[in-house]
DNA sequence: TCACGTCGCTAAACTGATTTAGCAGAGCAT
DNA sequence: ATGCTCTGCTAAATCAGTTTAGCGACGTGA
């Protein structure tokens, strides 16, 4: 792998000049006597040996690598994690740099490993990332270096991008409202262990704080807030026939996420009641399923690529605020419509 | 990021011998003569000092970096790519490896940043991955160190790992033949363009083969094969619509992915028919939303952690064989009974 | 004419490991 | 006493860059 390569030493043989001068002229160093001539001469060497320095030498004299380290606890191999790394490996291919994965999977051992792989190969920076939004301690060990959580926050105060959780949570509402739904909305996936679930609870809290703000501000509150004991299809499948069964059927439902809103689906396709004719479902996440729902479900999406640009835009561009909120926009698809009998009646 | 770190000159002077000699022990070179003491003594010095070796210094002297580059067309950032880093990242964890992350996107540019960011950082061998399994041509410059393919295969014939995907078509036709199927299987998913879209032929053929030997071989025909422009939900759905309008309605439909198996769901649901007792629905894959669906998808997984395990195996354990498939198991799920009216009648 | 500053450039040190070549001393045979 | 091998270890070169310190030539002002 790349043996023959041309060295700086060739290159400054080639120019007639000194390795000191070829280093300056190729690295544009400013305040440098260097004539002009020797400047067109370098750089007309490199050209022609196609001359690339050696990372390894280099980083053994500057301490620096041109890497960063993505170090995740689980999110680097679930399908939530895809756009998180491609932001991340756009912004980092402009500005140079290139990334070293690791996963922890929340084992202490494999943990320390990573931090070791990371440190013997003195990236530049580091990414911490969660698969769920959440707080969480970061090693100390790297605290030496600059650190940038990635939907998660922490303790220790690091500059952290999270997803704009209530921001999605009034955007709901407010379509909601907007397409004439008031006192019959209901909502899926609360939680009652959040102490035991902070990674579902930190999300949670913040799109429920939205809504019900929202709401609040229109004089609506929600019909039912029905509990979960996690956001997956037949919690929300649960859930939907549930609320089918009260007298008061709601006009429209929330879902905390997709997987709930799929199992919302399932509910409602087999009651036989048409969405959004029947009942709109509207819903958070944007999981690449939610194109395949018949009909297409409304949601909003968390903006994973976003997500992973800005955390190396901080982790590289300095002046990282505390915190950055990347906002999660509405995916308007075809699950959302007035209430059933509107404007007129209310009920069916 | 990783200041003031003991060097192999530190632990050398507090054990009180040479580089040379820490150098040698800490490596466990054989044949060197170092008395036991003094064995002992570099060893607790390393220890004491918390050493651990330099590793861009290490590799500018050996060429060796204990990193492996991972580079992929997009695959790294769509849902099927988790299972292959996850498995590439363990396999290399245990060989003290790390993984260098790259995507071309298919983008011509993208691939030269690649390869000289992999270049330059002097990997110790390569991972090219694709999608979709399919046929790929490797760029020259990477060539010059160990490459394997991942999910995709070359003219250069170079070693490669590949999904069994005609032992998957055996096992689903052979599940459906032990259920009592036999001259009302329909399949979706043909592909009429497949030189245009050698992605998904490279599957589809094989998928096809086996199912049609193993059919063949019990003296079966499929009774129908539709055709999709892609293997999306809506062109499962399509598909299974016109199926079910067919005077002889087939009792199990094998649909070439997941996502096709979907949009079947979708059809089968609206035309009040349910799975498996009216209808049963066997795929290929394994996505996510399988376990979803209801009931649950039976469906021959693709086994992409296995497959990033493997590729780093080859990579780095030497004796590379040409081409390593491997098996997709069978989720057995709740798609699939014996045909309606079984054992007796055949209509509906 | 000499001191001084500027210009254009280079020698050599330095980063932290591995590796080659070889040295001092002990033991043994001649 | 000499030559030989073996043992246990080390000095120095090397990898490919960056950085520090400084050198010789030239122009200028006193």
């Amino acid at each position: 792998m790349g043996r023959d390569r041309a060295t700086l030493a060739d290159v400054a043989k080639r120019a007639g000049l000194s390795k000191t001068a070829a280093s300056m002229v190729l690295n544009g160093r400013e305040g440098t006597r260097l004539s002009a001539e020797a400047h067109q001469r370098v750089f007309a060497a490199a050209e022609e040996l196609g001359y690339r320095p050696n990372v390894a030498a280099r980083s053994l004299r500057t301490r620096k690598t041109a890497t960063i380290a993505f170090v995740s606890d689980i999110v680097a191999t679930t399908r939530f994690a895809g756009g998180l790394i491609r932001g991340a490996l756009d912004a980092a291919r402009e500005r140079d740099h290139v990334l070293l994965i690791t996963e922890t999977q929340g084992d202490a051992a494999f943990e320390q490993y990573a931090i070791e792989a990371i440190l013997d190969r003195q990236v530049d920076g580091v990414i911490y990332a969660a698969m769920a939004t959440r707080r969480l301690s970061v090693p100390p060990a790297i605290l030496s270096g600059p650190v940038v959580l990635l939907n998660a926050t922490s303790a220790e105060e690091l500059p952290c991008v999270l997803p704009d959780d209530e921001g999605a949570g009034v955007t709901i509402a407010e379509t909601l409202l907007g397409y004439g739904h008031r006192d019959r909305i209901a909502l899926i996936g609360r939680n009652r262990q959040k102490e035991r679930d902070p990674e579902i609870s930190l999300a949670a809290e913040a799109r429920l704080r939205g809504i019900r703000a929202t709401l609040a501000a229109a004089g609506v509150k929600l019909l039912v807030e029905n509990f979960c004991p996690e956001w997956l299809p037949e919690h929300g499948y649960t859930a939907t026939r549930a609320l089918l069964a009260r007298p008061d059927r709601p006009t429209a439902i929330i879902c905390m996420n997709d997987r709930l809103a799929f199992g919302a689906y399932q509910a409602l396709g087999e009651a036989g009641l048409t969405i959004p004719d029947d009942l709109s479902v509207i819903s958070f996440d944007d999981d690449p399923t939610a194109s395949w729902l018949r009909p297409r479900l409304s949601t909003a999406a968390l903006p994973h690529e976003q997500m992973g640009r800005r955390a190396v835009e901080l982790l590289l561009d300095g002046n990282a605020p505390a915190q950055s909120l990347v906002p999660m926009p509405l995916r308007r698809r075809r699950s959302v419509a007035p209430p059933s009998g509107s404007p007129a009646a209310e009920h069916d």
